[in-house]
DNA sequence: GATGAAATACTCCGTTT
DNA sequence: AAACGGAGTATTTCATC
């Protein structure tokens, strides 16, 4: 099981980062394999871990959610089941599309998807400050998003702007 | 151009948002159509814009960048010139995920990923600090990711979780 | 990793409701 | 306008080298 990713490696996942629908033929002329060794380097980065899946993007505007904010959250230091009750909450809670715990001036990072600021307003004092143990929340609407979540980036390898 | 979503469509989006190379026949008996009619609606849908486009998504430590960090950036307010030179400093950093422009204490938001905290002070202070017009950056480096982005939420669709 | 054959999936086009 | 069905093409999978 050597994890080494060769340049071939790099290749399949940088075009499968950018489509992920792409027929195994065509990844392989850009790969410069036969669609069969391709399709089996492939497998193998799913079966080690390194692909995590495969994902349709799709448009927050076109879904009616249209503003993205980001939430700082602060909560109380009581025990841990305040903890555990928050982690369960943010599972259940379909507004939230990320939740990151940080170390820094806050305890949890959220990143929200909204209709609009009204919206946003119902979520945050309906859902958001009932959960017990919240003690302290700043928010940050985002204006524009000068780059999209793409996933980690890979040493982009040569040749491969086609 | 009707672009409202009924529950064959949100149930493509659900399926494909969860695996994007899944095959039309496969989708289509999710849906509950033909893979020629499922097939249509995915056309229509990626046209219409409400599907951006399939991803694969790669594990970050995978790929020897297991360190997520949040950062707030604050820009000097002098002219225009400094946001465009920051914008373009931004798409050419491989190390930076995500960058939004954000309303409230500061002007971006970063999320960013490094091999370890060594790789991210060199980032800090290589490519950072040395932007035009940066004036101050808060690091909130990432503990724990309770909840993935995947992508905005759809109301879920009855009967969509087998 | 490559090749060739078999199974499967996709696209195009005509037809139906 | 939307969905179905069939024929031809493309792709994936499997066995073999």
């Amino acid at each position: 099981m050597s994890d080494a990713l060769d340049r071939q490696d790099r290749l399949i996942l940088h075009h499968l980062q950018r489509d992920a629908r792409m027929p195994l033929t065509t990844l392989a002329e850009h790969v410069g394999l036969s669609p069969n060794a391709t399709g089996e380097r492939l497998r193998r980065l799913v079966r080690d871990g390194v692909v995590t899946g495969f994902h349709a993007r799709l448009s927050p505007e076109a879904l009616g959610r249209g503003l993205t904010a980001f939430v700082e959250v602060k909560l109380e230091r009581t025990d841990s089941d305040v903890f555990a009750a928050f982690a369960e909450a943010v599972r259940d809670a379909p507004d939230i599309e990320e939740c990151h715990m940080v170390a820094g001036g806050f305890d949890y990072l959220l990143k929200t998807r909204h209709r609009d600021m009204a919206a946003y307003r119902a979520f945050l004092s309906d859902t958001l400050l009932r959960l017990p143990g919240v003690r302290e929340t700043h928010t940050y609407p985002v204006m524009e998003e000068l780059r999209a979540d793409f996933g980690p980036m890979l040493p982009a390898p040569r040749g491969a702007g086609g």
